[in-house]
Order: C-alpha cells, then sequence, then structure tokens
DNA sequence: TATGAATGAGGCTTCATTCAT
DNA sequence: GATGAATGAAGCCTCATTCAT
C-alpha cells in the first residue's frame, strides 16, 4: 500500500527517485480511473496528474495497457491483506460475513478500487484476469477447508468455483448498487448485509440460526 | 423481436421505409456490439453493417451513445419475455431455477445479448440503469409473491432488492465465466446449475431437499 | 499529369469534388516531398500545403505510406511518356542519347521528381519497386530490340538486365550531382551528355564515330 | 580499421578509455545501421548496442547526425585501401574490372558498408559528400592517368568527372540489385561483371577485344 | 431523407537531447 | 567522463459529428 507522498522529496538516490517517480504515476492513475474511469484515463491526464512529463510515462511503462494491467492487481492485494486481517476465528459463515462486510469497508477506504475493480474486466483483461485468479483460487480453498470442517452444506471442487464467481459478484453488483454516491464511496446499508448474511448461511452453511445472531 | 429482414422491400410508403432504415441500424449495432464489444462499434462500423451511410445515422438517433443506450433494454424485453414463457407453475424454488436456466438458454439464442448486458454498464449506462430497473423490479415482486406464498425465508422488501443484485450478479459473473468460448456462447455445465440450485433452494426459500429434485 | 489548379472551383458534383481533394493532396505531396523529401513529409504539412484538415487525408488514402508510395510510379508514367514523345526514329545510339536528354529535360520540367526519385528507394520502397519494374522492364526491351537490329554489341538478356541498372545509375547519380542547384533544377552541362554519349556509343551500341557526330 | 575488441580492457589510461568508449560507439554504429538502416539508428539502440549510457553518447559526438556523418568517410577509407590492395599492374581497362570486382568483395568483407553507403545520401549528407568527394577525386585522377598512357578514348577532365559519377553509379544501382539478399550480402553473378567489363572496355578504354581476355 | 466527404480534437507513442548525480 | 531518467515536441491515426448536395 506504498503511496507517494510529498513529504521530504529532498535527498533520494537515483533508485529511489526512479521507484519514487513509477509510484507517483502509479498513484495518480489510481485517482485518475478511480475518479473517471479507464476510458478516460489517457496518458496525458495521468502524467498532468502525476506531474510529469509525458514522455517520462514510457520511461516507467511500456505502454498505457501495462500500466492499466497493473493497476487492479496490486490494488486487489492490499485488498485481500486488509481482509485477511479483519477475519476471526469464528465458524464459517461468520467468517464470510467478515469478508463481506471487509471487502465494503475496503472501498470506502481505497474508494478508488471500486471503479477500478468493476471496468477493469472490459479495460484490462489481462489484469482483471490475474487478479481474479488471485482471488478465486484463494477463496476456493477457504471454501474447501470449511467443507473439511463440516461447515458447508455438501458442494463438489466445481460447484465451489461456480460458488465463488456468485460470491464475488454479489459484492460486485452490490456495491455499484449501493456504494457510488454523488461524493466518493458510502457503506452499504445494514439490510444488504443481512439478506447476503441470511442468503449465504442457510445456502452455503450449515449453520442453526440460533448459532448465527447470538442469543436471538 | 422485430428485425429487419431483406424480404419485401418493395411498396413501403415514408414512414415504413423510415421505420425500416432505423431497424437496419439497430440490427447491425446489435450484431457489431454482440460481436466486437461496444468500444470497437464505431459509428462507422455499425453503419457499414446496415448497409447505410453514415450521415444516415443522423438522421435516426441522436448521437452514438443514444442508440448505444437503447440496445440493451430492448433486447432485455426480449429476454425478459423470454424467460417468462419457460417458467412454469412448479415451487419458488423450482421457478427460480427455471428462470436461472432459461437466462442461460436466451444468451445461447441471442449470443449477442451476452457482451451486450455485460458491457452495458460501463458503455451505455443510461441504458444499463434502465434495464436493471426493468428487471429488478419485476424480480422484486416475484421474490415478494413467493414470500406471500410462504415460499420464502423472512426478507423484507429492502432485503430482497438486495438479494435481486445478487442474484442478477451471479447471472452476470456465472456468464462472464462460463458462457464466453471461441466460437460463440455456450451452455453453461450442469454443476454450475447444481451449485446455483443449492445456494437458492436453502439460502432463499424454504425447500426440503426432498421436495426439490423429484416429482412429487 | 493531371493538376489540381485553383481554376473555377464552382459546380462539382461529388464525385468531381471527391477526385478534385484527392488530387489537390497528391499535388500538395509533391510538391512538398520535392522540396523537402519524404522524411519531412509529414501528414501535417501535406494537408496544410493541400488546404485541407489533416482527417481528410485518410479519407483518401489508408495511410501516410500508401500515398508515398504512388508517388513515384505515378509521375513515372508522366516521365516515360515525356521521354517517349521526345524519341525519335534515328540509330539506336542516338535514340539512347535523345532518352538521356530528355530526362533532363524531364526534371527540369517536373522539379520535385528528382528528389521523389532519388529517396524513393528507402522512403517508398514499393512505390520504387513498382516504377522500378516499370522502367526496367521496357528499358531491356529496348535493347533488345536494337540488338535485334544489329545495332548492340553482343549481350545476352542478363547482361541487358544489368546494363540497364547501370543505365539508370548513370541517371540517377549524374542528376544528383549536376542538377540540383540552390533555386531548383537546373539544365545538366553539355559535357556530361557528351560523356555519356561516348560511354554508350562505344560500350553498348556498334556505332562508328563517323554516324555519330555528324562531319567530324 | 581499427576496431574495439573486448580483449585487455584493463590498464587503460584515461585517454585510452576516452578513445576506447568512443569506438564502441563507432562500431555499434556501424552494426546497426549496417543492420538497420539509418532511419532506425536511434541513440538509444546505438548505445545500447556499445554497451554504455545514452548520455555517455553526448561526450562523445556533439549529436545523433554527427556520429551518422562520420560513418560513411570512415569506411570508405577502408574501402580505397581495399580495392588498392586488389589492383594489379595490368592495363587500365583490365585495373577497372579488378576495382569493381573489388568493390563487390568489400562490401561482402564489410556487409555494413552496402546501406552504409547506399542511404547515406539522405540520411548523412555531409558524410556523403565528403565520402564522394575522397572517392571521385581519386577516381579520376586514376582516369586521367590513363589518358596520358593513351589507354582511354578522349574524354576532358570535366567529360571524366561525369564518367566517375556513371562509373560509381554503376557500382551503387548494381549493389542494390544483386548484392542484398535474405541472409546478408552475396556475391553478385558473373555476368553482371561481364556486363560491365563489356561496357567499360569499349566505352570508356580503347582496348580491342583480343586484348581482353588473353595474357598478352 | 440519404449520402459521404470534411472536419479537427484528441489519443498513443517515439526519440533526440539535457542535466543532476 | 559516465549515467539514465526527464523532457516535450512532433508524428500518425481514429472517429464522432456536421453539412452541402
Amino acid at each position: 500500500m506504498m503511496q507517494a507522498t510529498s513529504a521530504k522529496v529532498t535527498k533520494l538516490n537515483r533508485v529511489e527517485r526512479n521507484a519514487w517517480t513509477k509510484q507517483k504515476i502509479f498513484d495518480a492513475a489510481t485517482k485518475v480511473v478511480g475518479k473517471y474511469g479507464y476510458a478516460e484515463a489517457s496518458v496525458a491526464r495521468i502524467t498532468e496528474a502525476a506531474g510529469v512529463a509525458q514522455g517520462t510515462f514510457y520511461n516507467h511503462f511500456e505502454n498505457r495497457q501495462e500500466l492499466l494491467d497493473q493497476l487492479l492487481p496490486k490494488i486487489g492485494l492490499d485488498m485481500v491483506r486488509f481482509i485477511r486481517a479483519r477475519t476471526g476465528t469464528a465458524d464459517a459463515a461468520r467468517q464470510e460475513i467478515e469478508r463481506f462486510s471487509a471487502f465494503f469497508d475496503f472501498i470506502r477506504e481505497v474508494p478508488e478500487f471500486l471503479r477500478i475493480l468493476n471496468e477493469a474486466e472490459f479495460f484490462a483483461p489481462v489484469g482483471y484476469q490475474k487478479h481474479f485468479d488471485n482471488i478465486s483460487s484463494a477463496y476456493v480453498r477457504i471454501l474447501q477447508r470449511s467443507r473439511s470442517a463440516g461447515a458447508t452444506t455438501a458442494f463438489t471442487d466445481e460447484e465451489f468455483e461456480a460458488i465463488v464467481q456468485v460470491l464475488m459478484g454479489a459484492r460486485g453488483y452490490l456495491s455499484r448498487r449501493y456504494s457510488y454516491s454523488e461524493h466518493g464511496v458510502t457503506a452499504v446499508p445494514d439490510y444488504v448485509v443481512t439478506a447476503y448474511q441470511k442468503l449465504v448461511t442457510h445456502g452455503l452453511f450449515n449453520t442453526d440460526d440460533k448459532d448465527n445472531n447470538d442469543e436471538r
């Protein structure tokens, strides 16, 4: 989650200055794509936002697409770390809700992520694929583990793969519907979490209701 | 599902010729977007496919975006009709599976739809919104009805709205993952349907397993 | 040798206007390349000289290279006609001198030709090849005919091919050396023609000196 | 024909290291231009091939053009030496054929030369001029000497100058036509030499045929 | 209404050259 | 002297839209 901050630019050696410039471009791209979308993220706009010349861009990236394709995977890793840090040791169903909620926390933390994620499929397909593979394989493993622990209803590995698509689709569609607002990214209403929870708790896990919502 | 066919071009009055031309452009756009995506659907390409001059385009549509925004809602209605025709009178859960399957049948019937639907959010946002409103309000009503019939677990109206997002997200993501192939649109594997069925049957509806897979 | 002249622009139908614009671009390119060389003949410069927008260029030519590759062959044909019109019915050797002289007359008539010809090999290789094939095959045929008439020393067909290279090389190098000047293209000195005449008369043809330079 | 070889880099004083670097750049430029042509010989490519930084280039050459303009004259001298060493003491006509053949031997020895020579006129005009002056003045002197010896037909000095252009043009055009091939530079066919020989022997020199191809 | 050439803004990329380290 | 990142001008091309016929 390294980020170029304008503090103490002084006294950097060559390597550092180089990395610093690349980071500036990267950060600028994140902001521009997050705000205007990939389609409007011209090299001119990005470099202007980064405060470097247009030519400088090509000292650090092969071409425009290469940068765009790096955006999602890089931030995606931040997301994974963020979510993992917020996942406790409760039962499988509750952990899934934690992950779900953490996802929405993350997109508020990094509001650019929402657009970067949602548009990537069409504007940065390579990056999208990379991210998707990262995420979905890890996600499938999680489900497999909860199956071993007897926590999920009977699903085959292939079915888990499909389920992961559904769960990721849920995040994608719900975030588009509930997180965008005039000024930035907002939290989703509670009932969204509740709805998801109901669906998943019974549809995916073998949880009794009593376990799930404390006393009831 | 009106479509311009080259039969009997003769003997059309002015109004008919007008509509006919517009339809040709519309059909061409459907094909082009379906095949190459919105980004590659230039006015030149569309008009060439339609066999009309570029200028003609602007006699029928305010601008490129206007046409693109009409694409999804129009085909979306076809989809609704198609699915409705394939939904029986079984119990709510089974109906949902029928709708789900019918969706994948439809995108094979109208292969252009897949791309038109999936890309619309970013290239034809107005049309996307329109389509989405069409669909989701109808969808919510269906769920409300099944709730009245006691067929669904307890969900509030707002939660239903969220659930609809999830169900549509499932279709979107699953179709992207499983329907695209080298040559056109293919059927999804059975386990995709099964996985969805398991999730929905227990997560959304009060169905016992026994009820679900036999005649009764 | 059609050329766009600014006279009576009025009253042209669509097809004519179209051809007229293309011709304007073509003429402009001829001038620009003739004056500044291919390397400096940017589309911007050409279209500016033609008085049309840059985008117009691409309504008439696939790309910059396509135009450049048409330049030489087109003017080359003018050259062939020009030279042919100036070749009499004298003996073979004298005809060759006529052709040689006519070449230098032509480059004064169409001063742009010099640069267009000489640079083409490296900047418009396709056009160069085309032109070269045009010229050299015709040239070889001429030599073959004079051989049949007993006018040339013994050369095989393959040797004629090589000779043609030499004769064209002579024109190329001599024109570079003697025709360029500060302000436009100038006539070559008489001694250049004389030298060529001597070389060719004895080296290529069986001409006695007496025949060649009248009385002596 | 000094050339940077990677042997004993050790123990060079400042001046030597300096010259060594410059030579490396020079050699790299020769290779790059020979292989890709002047147009593709960017400073980046040359310095990369030389194994030095781009900035280093400007410590040794004022600018890109300056280097390019040095290429031909320098190798041209090698050529002169090469040809001179292969010219015997036979009669004038035979010597000219030796020179002609030696030229084609040289471009096989130094395959880069072909492109460097042929493209120079347009990409390195200053260097081209220099080279041309070198060559042609020497060439004219040779012809003058053979005239003094009574070996050439009557030509004035000015005519010799023109003849030299023709002879160089012959080499240029013939090499372009016959020496380039897929993989490097190849020998010209025998009939090319024969054709040249016939043209020159009778056109330029007073040689009887009988004199030409036997011992005498 | 249909036509299709003309427009010009804007996008991506290359590359010679400079300059701080 | 060597380095290599930074610069920015300039080039080619695309494409939505306009407009005269």
